[in-house]
DNA sequence: GTGGTCTAGACCACG
DNA sequence: GTGGTCTAGACCACC
């Protein structure tokens, strides 16, 4: 598991790690079936409290995107997301958007940039 | 000014408000010079605390965006935020991919997204 | 009288004239029995509310600086602020050079730095 | 924690804690590491309400001199500041040192007055 | 009239 | 238990 977390971010840290996991199924890197680190290991590795990494784990499964079996550990059950908010996602990406035109890049290296990164994604 | 806000939303208010306020600049419906609602107007327009509408403004002061000034009231004073992180926006841009991507949108329907927003914005 | 503004500085307006005309005083540039513009003319002159200019003198005569004579416009009175307090002074003393030094200049530069603004100033 | 404000001062409360804790700093008495009282605590000490440490935590952190972590609690990063600019800072000072002279005191004195402030200072 | 600060108290999010 | 956000209401500072 290649998860990098910055503890200083103003980002909590269990959405840095449901970040880092979603993109990880989502580029095909962590396929379904695949077992993820036990809570205390991940817990372990990233130095961080052990409910940080349950919140993380609860919230993926409650999109559906990983299992959690009680005592056996969590694996990614499926690469759909249940339903997640499209207002919201939309909303999330005008911001950003917004953001990158204001930060003053130019429109084709934000397109450059959009494209580099679906080029990691693994479209359905 | 044409903003909404969902009170019910986990995103703070005060943020939906930046958000909103950030996204009318970069898209140029709100120029140089133009000056924003009053602090209690807006507060009462939206039906939120006044200290919620201070506490959007002096975020968006602080990145530069507006300018306030004690008993002359706030305008929008320029079209560059400060150095936003640029790798905290990149990150946030592939969050949000990856959650399409997941949502199980096609490739080229997250592309024409992304410009359907981009045309709204003016580039600079 | 060659007062600078800024109106877009934290620092209100009136108080950014005070601090002015005060140096001004301290570096013998206006003398006791030197005439100030009037409200109107200095508000004209700096494009600012005539009250900011009312204010920014009343707060001069406070300290004994200078004195409005109903009619016949303000002059300077005297170099000797009323006891301001010293220990405010100190206090504002001490953070300005906490500030200094956390921005990272060495003791000698500002050392050079105290030695030239006092340069400017005409002690008793 | 050593602090001591003034609520009669007509410098807000949250700013004479900035000042204090930012002198703090500088003077090496609060090294990069250590941890801040909790808001809540400083609170109860200074008998003031919880918000107006929270303000003045916020502040620093704009600063880059501390970081507040949710849920974990403040700790000093790092003794510089961000660039602060540094011509309001030479403002400040050349106001502060016109006051001292208006308030009769001879330059030796101001001078020993700095270089006594500056010795409690730790200079990189 | 404007924005700035502060309080008291509540509830939520995070680790 | 930590900090974050929000409210309602007050008073002050500024223009």
């Amino acid at each position: 598991m290649f998860i990098a977390i910055d503890p200083e971010s103003r980002i909590p840290i269990y959405q840095q790690i449901t970040d880092e996991i979603r993109t990880l199924i989502a580029r095909g890197t962590l396929r379904e079936g695949t077992p993820l680190p036990t809570v205390r290991q991940l817990a372990a590795d990233l130095g961080v409290n052990l409910n940080t990494i349950a919140t993380a784990y609860r919230v993926l499964q409650g999109e559906g995107l990983i299992s959690i079996r009680h005592g056996a550990g969590a694996a990614v059950t499926s690469r759909r997301a249940t339903e997640s908010n499209h207002e919201d996602l939309r909303k999330s990406l005008r911001s950003t958007l917004a953001q990158l035109i204001l930060a003053g890049l130019p429109r084709t290296e934000i397109i450059s940039l959009v494209a580099a990164e679906l080029r990691e994604l693994k479209a359905k």
